[in-house]
DNA sequence: TTCGTTGCAAATGTTTTGCACCTGA
DNA sequence: TCAGGTGCAAAACATTTGCAACGAA
């Protein structure tokens, strides 16, 4: 693959993704830049996404409902989905990379990974 | 909603799921099922495989490539997938429930579960 | 000029659903 | 009998892709 090259439309979707603390999916993350470049098309969005995602600039999040959740914040913690609202929040937990030497033990495969999602009802379903 | 009636459809979908140890795709098992019942339709084994998830019966795996994947093992446990071939496979790993606990303290809602993927190349595709 | 990028629309892959008929209890 | 289950086909989603035009280097 070649070189990239500047693109105000993918500049705006990072941009947009740092801004916004949450984890948006393409469609979200289509309708904000809408706002800045009306033009815009979703296959662009998730285009730039997908690219984004492999140069590690951004992660992925794929949840058992819905579509793909997408995350600025590229350094490791976990996820907390509601089972209710299916909304997908940052968990701020100590680290627990120790369960990677655990699970290589009797592996499969060789691990360089792996993601942890915690289920529960969010607060805010909890008051509904 | 009311009671559950037997159906040879049903039946034979989750024989199948326990039979095989693997973790297919609903496809898959279209597939596998039709062997015995040609007739069965796509639908009906979406159908039920969303009700035996419902019940408990068996368990969906939403991984970040492909479609679902159900798995007969109701027992917690952990899974490999692959970042090639992305086979999702068991992996026999000495239990970590503690994490929840570690992950409850500042969390944005109340855990009663959690899921955990690790990621890597399968001993499979690192031959080739 | 070159080649990555875009908008648009069509295509793909996965899963759900409406409906008339069938079947277990 | 009758509510639940089925096959079929269409619909609903989510995501990818072909293509001609556009734009950064």
């Amino acid at each position: 693959m070649g070189a990239l090259k500047y693109s105000r439309q993918r500049e705006s979707i990072i941009e947009l993704l740092r801004a916004r603390g949450d984890h948006p999916t393409a469609d979200m993350i289509y309708e904000s830049v809408r706002q800045i470049y009306p033009n815009i098309s979703l296959g662009t969005v998730y285009r730039n996404l997908s690219l984004l995602v492999n140069i590690g600039e951004i992660t992925k999040i794929s949840t058992p409902e819905g579509a793909d959740r997408f995350d600025a914040r590229t350094s490791p913690h976990n996820h907390f989905i509601c089972r209710k609202c299916h909304n997908v929040m940052d968990l701020e937990m100590e680290n627990i990379d120790h369960i990677m030497e655990k699970a290589g033990r009797r592996s499969p495969g060789v691990i360089d990974g792996y993601t942890v999602h915690f289920f529960g009802i969010c607060k805010e379903c909890t008051k509904k």
